[in-house]
DNA sequence: AGCACGCCGACT
DNA sequence: GTCGGCGTGCTC
């Protein structure tokens, strides 16, 4: 008799926890279902059955489970042993694979609920004030929840209190369960199944000659039944026949109408399926040939193919025939890019076939589409973010890497810090499918082993129907400056372009890689500049508010006009983001109309597609933003991009800032020039010499990747070493920094020189927590998997030392 | 992670 | 004297 599960619970705990079936237990139980259990004193978590066994535990007494929530497995065994692979790749938990992997709506949390109680009669007890007031709060309310109470009593630490009542017999406490999800039901009506005779049809249209509003909803309902066949909505028939909802319930109270309930997707998508015939192009042909050729061998393809270049209709054809052998697809995109364009056109295509699933969907829109990839139910095309890799895919053929050197496929925080591209080579091997990454600047790291022969490598290097590539020009700015030819942050010469742009009726993308006004306000005689009281950086000036900000903790304070030091109002801002150019362009081009797009002006739901809605419809003439701008966008009338100053670019204090350089510039310059004319781009600096520019203007890709693998080779970085980054947090200083000494030390009696650090990060300071860097180089030849373990063993030696235990470690493998 | 327990300083 | 801070241990 099997009466014992191992369950997995979304918490960071490397283990699995026992649980006891009761003995007569009726219900079928399968790995991969979800069930509630207890966990700790108080809590009831959802875990996924990933053992059913018959082996008690010997040092404890498992507890029973408290109910199991499916009656099917809503976790392949595919899924399982996937978290496993990342839980240990990237060193989390697996528990923190399945809180990532899980769409929140089908992991329920239990929450205390407080209220009075009934069975004892208020004796007078003696009540303190905190419980006075719940109590008296629980007269006006039948329940409470825990957060309420800390809200009532403005404290953080109610338990006690709550205990207290609870001992006192004032109340009791519940623990309930909340099943987030819930289907969308939809309400129909038909007709009482006793009119069915025409007789009694006509009788009942007699009966309503004297109430004609009811008699016309009648009507309707038939008139919308001749129609379509299918069921009626309530909503449908109420306004179709102008009729109030009372109405309709009177209808139904009299008998004459019946209500009933169906389960309704809420994500429905038009399904105008245009598909048409697909014709790629000599050069298209070509390179879908090798790649298919690549799949032949089961190699991952690369596809490097410029801006332009049609990879798209290659991957529409590589996705057409794996449809046709019936096999899943999963298409990836950087979160940010999904909003756009892409969507509809591959829906246009397969229309029903496509699923979507990112962020922006609600909970309750992702369990469906969950569930839909888990049952084949619905769409064998899944266009996704990252966190797509993680759905229960059951037989699936293809995966395309679209974007595929983009960074935000590394997830950062919280773990599993994975990287989506490198998760989807190994979820491809797991299923035997096809994977192409797509890129018109490939990662130093993909092009690498491309190189290598380790992935086959396709070129495209023609840009689709032959349209010209935009001219590159670099502007000198220290030039400029001495020439005095700059108005603001505008030289000449870009002012001339926008003037010709503008003139021709097309549109200009401005691009400045920073938000608000101005990142530095310094005092003019004291040199003071405000910092940011949690963190270690100076406040960024937002002109719209008048605000001085902190980008990374949301600290706050009204610009000042006198300095806080020395009372001085000689106030300058150095350096400039995209509000001060927004602002600027208002003088430079009062007539013109300009926007903003950045992480400031995109924060509502739909605050992104409006900007782009308004650029695409040419409402506005000049777009300036971050580099939002560079993802994925398709904007037919653009001729000019300018790049405001790519020095601040260049400057970054990483090994992979010049190669995101390269990438970014050109990504940003891909956005002229889309159709028949020829594009041009400005790219404003101090240092127009620098190689990166100077291959840029190229487009010398080939260029760019020898110089900066030769650069990864001498300095020891990735693809030649692999990188574990630990980062050691804490809010003392004097402890971040033993901590982080003496696991630095450790390491290096494991590995010797390939220990770097501990380093401050270039923000030391983030919501009043230090940071300090601990990086490993792990040399080719060196093993992965023992390095990991020699890690780990460290990592538990550091975790048994008492004063370090303050400080937290983050462990971020190939960290980016 | 989340929670309880236990220990210590600084306030009504 | 208690309140609330944090360090420590545990969760089947």
């Amino acid at each position: 008799m099997k009466s014992f599960l191992d369950v997995l619970l979304p918490l960071p705990l490397a283990q699995y926890f026992t649980y006891k079936i009761p003995p007569e237990f009726e219900r079928r139980i399968e790995v991969g279902m979800r069930v509630s259990v207890p966990f700790g004193k108080s809590k009831i978590y959802t875990g996924i059955i990933c053992k059913i066994h018959d082996q008690q535990p010997l040092h404890y007494e498992a507890k029973y489970i408290d109910q199991v929530l499916d009656d099917e497995s809503i976790v392949t065994a595919e899924q399982l042993a996937f978290w496993q692979w990342i839980a240990s790749y990237y060193m989390c938990a697996e528990g923190e694979v399945m809180k990532a992997a899980l769409p929140g709506a089908l992991l329920l949390e239990s929450e205390t609920i407080i209220q009075l109680n009934t069975s004892t009669t208020e004796a007078e007890v003696e009540l303190t004030d905190d419980e006075f007031l719940i109590t008296e709060a629980l007269h006006a309310q039948s329940s409470l929840k825990v957060h309420e109470v800390m809200q009532l009593l403005d404290k953080k630490r109610v338990l006690p209190i709550l205990n207290a009542l609870v001992q006192k017999g004032v109340v009791d406490l519940t623990q309930e369960l909340y099943e987030q999800y819930k289907p969308k039901l939809v309400r129909y009506v038909r007709l009482h199944p006793s009119y069915a005779s025409d007789e009694a049809l006509h009788k009942l249209l007699d009966q309503l000659s004297r109430a004609p509003k009811q008699r016309e909803v009648i009507l309707n309902l038939f008139s919308l039944q001749a129609k379509d066949k299918g069921p009626i909505e309530v909503a449908t028939l109420t306004k179709v026949s102008n009729a109030s909802s009372g109405t309709i319930k009177i209808l139904i109270v009299k008998d004459i109408l019946e209500e009933y309930h169906l389960q309704k997707d809420r994500i429905h998508y038009d399904t105008e399926n245009s598909s048409g015939d697909l014709e790629l192009s000599t050069v298209q042909q070509t390179a879908h040939a090798q790649i298919e050729q690549g799949f032949k061998k089961n190699r991952v393809c690369l596809l490097h193919g410029v801006t332009s270049s049609g990879k798209t209709e290659i991957y529409i054809k590589l996705i057409e025939k794996a449809l046709q052998l019936k096999k899943q697809i999963l298409y990836l995109l950087p979160e940010i890019a999904l909003t756009t364009q892409l969507i509809s056109r591959l829906q246009s295509y397969f229309g029903q076939e496509v699923l979507v699933y990112h962020s922006k969907y609600s909970v309750q829109e992702r369990v469906e589409v969950y569930r839909h990839i888990k049952e084949g139910t619905k769409g064998k095309i899944v266009i996704g973010a990252r966190s797509s890799v993680l759905l229960p895919f059951t037989n699936l053929g293809l995966i395309v890497v679209d974007e595929s050197h983009e960074s935000s496929y590394k997830q950062y925080d919280p773990a599993p810090r994975y990287h989506a591209r490198d998760a989807a080579i190994v979820l491809a091997k797991q299923f035997d499918a096809n994977i192409v990454l797509g890129s018109a600047t490939p990662g130093v790291e993909s092009y690498f082993n491309a190189q290598q022969d380790k992935y086959q490598l396709v070129e495209l290097g023609e840009r689709f129907k032959n349209i010209l590539p935009p001219v590159i020009k670099t502007i000198h700015l220290g030039d400029k400056h001495k020439r005095k030819e700059m108005k603001g942050n505008f030289s000449n010469d870009l002012i001339l372009a926008i003037e010709r742009t503008l003139k021709a009726q097309k549109q200009v993308i401005l691009f400045q890689n920073r938000r608000g006004y101005s990142p530095i306000l310094t005092c003019n005689s004291c040199g003071h500049v405000p910092q940011c009281a949690n963190c270690d950086v100076s406040l960024t000036y937002h002109q719209y508010n008048n605000q001085l900000r902190c980008h990374y903790c949301g600290y706050h304070m009204a610009m000042q006009t006198h300095c806080l030091v020395c009372e001085s109002n000689q106030l300058t801002t150095k350096g400039f983001g995209t509000e001060q150019i927004e602002a600027e362009l208002k003088e430079l081009f009062p007539k013109a109309t300009s926007a903003r797009m950045d992480l400031d002006t995109t924060r509502g739901k739909h605050g992104y597609e409006k900007i782009i809605h308004a650029f695409e419809n040419a409402e506005i003439d000049i777009l300036v933003g971050t580099q939002m701008l560079s993802k994925g966008l398709d904007f037919r009338n653009v001729d000019l991009v300018g790049i405001m100053s790519a020095d601040s670019l260049l400057n970054y204090p990483d090994f992979r800032a010049y190669e995101r350089s390269f990438q970014l510039m050109l990504q940003v310059a891909g956005r002229a020039g889309r159709t028949q004319q020829q594009g041009e781009v400005l790219i404003q600096s101090f240092n127009p010499n620098h190689a990166i520019i100077k291959q840029v203007v190229r487009y010398d890709y080939a260029g760019m990747y020898r110089d900066q693998i030769k650069d990864r080779e001498v300095f020891h970085y990735p693809p030649f070493f692999r990188l574990i980054r630990l980062t050691f947090k804490g809010r003392d200083f004097n402890r971040v920094n033993d901590a982080s000494q003496w696991t630095a030390d450790v390491m290096r009696q494991q590995f010797g020189e390939h220990v770097l650090g501990p380093e401050y990060p270039p923000i030391s300071r983030i919501r009043n927590q230090y940071h300090k860097n601990v990086l490993l180089k792990i040399p080719q030849g060196q093993s992965l998997p023992k390095t990991k373990k020699v890690l780990r063993r460290v990592l538990k030696s550091y975790e048994a030392i008492g004063s370090y235990r303050s400080v937290r470690v983050i462990i971020n493998v190939d960290p980016y």
